[in-house]
RNA sequence: GGCGGCGUAGCCAAGUGGUAAGGCACGGGCCUGCAAAGCCCUGAUCCCCGGUUCGAAUCCGGGCGCCGCCUCCA
């Protein structure tokens, strides 16, 4: 396999990559905050990390993949002020915080599940991970980048100096009081919470003690104490989306730097863009969501998002429209008819003949996991002349290890059959017109269930219907 | 106001100096009693203007348009 290049955003270029131990990649991926339905565009980041996964997997590398789940703290203003989602989304509907977030939990995980992608080796929850947060916390209490006020404690990022290298913001140029708004005391716009103290008076469903008072931990601060925990004090990647970059991110890193005092905390911070729904971004608050089970209710397959999702490399805005998704959704359909035939296909394999594509499409992930340009072999060798059947099969179930398309088992909606006593009737009865060459019946009983909106298909195994 | 990205055939989308991957749709063909499915064929000089270069979609400058972040968000 060559070498393996990924963008970096913390030296935004394409950096070769090398594991810190040999053999072994600890990744973490910002998992879902759920206080609610995890929407198409949510699933780009889980899909972005399968793949990357899958492509380590497939250079031979071991991988140790964690994702949190957020379950506490959250905010819904910003890190300071705003009330926590759990909170909120558990008032509105009259439930337990906790049972929300269990739900939503499964929601996510059997939907990345059914997108193909690999169960992570850990998804820790926030809430159970409250110690961590307080002993990191008080680990840089203890070094001096802390200071409290009535609302809480705070993170001081004067006092870390590299607050700005990742998201290269221009601090000085940032619109100003836009995130001190609503907290009295604070002494920098980016300073953020790492304790919030439960408001006087309420009692909130999800509350700790602490060294400061009970209270709840700070959005940013479970990611850095669970990734500490389950992948060690530096590792190698860590994932999420560019609207990360500026804040929760760089929040991470002010954080977990100062508390064990290491540099680079992290080795590789990779993040990809926004689903671009109809034109704007699919987002909770604009109210355009569609989630998994909306594509399902059109008859579009979950994996056939998956291969939506790798027609755009991850670092692309990825349009999403009605036409983009059928033309995944058909184009899925034909290859996984492609590969359902060839798949049963015998004869020699000539492993010279190999080569030439599956190095093409190594290369092709190797550059910073460039999937547009690795389906594109795909599709030559699905239909290419020059090799056998069993030849194409046997790249095309190689290269489904890093695809995760399942074309070793799928089926191709022309082959799912359905069965209606009415209308296999109908079928039978057309049949027996054809028998007698009386095509003017045979037209006329087509004719009726098109116009129900179900198509015949005449096939070596006799007659077969669907709905479209 | 600061920061980042994008603008390639009808649609989605690769390609970052040597004369434009792939998928879908459309049209044509083969197949079919007719269809469907499948297969084959067919299409772009890359937002505009100027510059650098033997040569630019690819580099530089200037426009126009769009998106995102800076405030909950993947």
């Amino acid at each position: 396999m060559s070498e393996l290049l990924v963008y970096n955003t913390r030296a935004r270029r394409k950096e070769r990559f090398e594991p810190l131990e040999p053999g072994h990649v600890r990744m973490y991926s910002c998992g879902p905050t759920v206080y609610s339905a995890q929407h198409i565009g949510n699933l780009r980041p889980y899909l972005f990390a399968d793949l990357l996964r899958r492509t380590l997997e497939h250079a031979g590398l071991r991988v140790t993949h964690v994702i949190n789940i957020t379950d506490v703290g959250h905010l819904t203003d910003d890190a300071d002020a705003g009330e926590d989602k759990m909170e909120v989304a558990a008032k509105r509907t009259g439930r337990r915080a906790e049972e929300l977030a269990a739900e939503y939990e499964q929601q996510w995980k059997r939907d990345c599940a059914r997108v193909g992608c690999l169960p992570p080796h850990a998804t820790p929850r926030a809430s159970e991970h409250v110690p961590a947060q307080i002993e990191m916390a008080r680990r840089l209490e203890e070094r001096g980048f802390t200071y409290r006020i009535e609302d809480g404690l705070y993170f001081d990022v004067s006092k870390f100096p590299r607050y700005a290298e990742l998201s290269r913001l221009d601090l000085a140029g940032q619109q100003g009081g836009a995130r001190i708004g609503g907290v009295e005391g604070k002494r920098n716009p980016q300073d953020f919470a790492l304790w919030k103290f439960a408001a006087p008076g309420v009692k909130r469903q999800q509350e700790w003690d602490s060294p400061w008072g009970r209270g709840f931990p700070g959005w940013h601060l479970e990611c850095s104490a669970m990734s500490i925990q389950y992948l060690g004090q530096t590792f190698d990647i860590h994932t999420g989306g560019v609207d990360h970059i500026p804040v929760h991110h760089t929040n991470e890193i002010a954080q977990s730097e100062g508390a064990l005092d290491v540099h680079p905390w992290v080795n590789v911070w990779m993040h990809e863009e926004f689903l671009d729904f109809r034109g704007e971004k699919m987002s909770k608050s604009k109210g355009n969501v569609y989630v998994l089970d909306d594509l399902v209710a059109q008859g579009v397959e979950p994996l056939a998002y998956r291969y939506f999702f790798l027609q755009a490399h991850y670092r692309q805005q990825q349009t999403f429209t009605d036409e983009a998704l059928a033309a995944a959704a058909t184009g899925y359909d034909r290859l996984v008819g492609l590969a359902c035939e060839l798949r049963r296909a015998q004869g020699d394999v000539d492993a010279s003949r190999l080569e030439e594509p599956r190095s093409r499409f190594a290369e092709a992930l190797c550059d910073d996991l460039n999937a547009p340009r690795a389906m594109a072999v795909v599709w030559q060798v699905a239909r290419s002349d020059a090799l056998s059947p069993a030849e194409r099969w046997t790249l095309l179930a190689e290269f489904d290890a890093v695809l995760g398309l399942d074309l070793a088992n799928a089926e191709p909606r022309a082959a799912q059959q359905e069965s209606d006593p009415r209308i296999d009737a109908m079928v039978a009865g057309r049949d027996a017109a054809r028998a007698a060459k009386e095509w003017a019946e045979a037209d006329r009983l087509r004719d009726a269930l098109a116009a129900e909106g179900i198509l015949l298909e005449d096939g070596p195994e006799g007659t077969r219907w669907r709905r479209e």
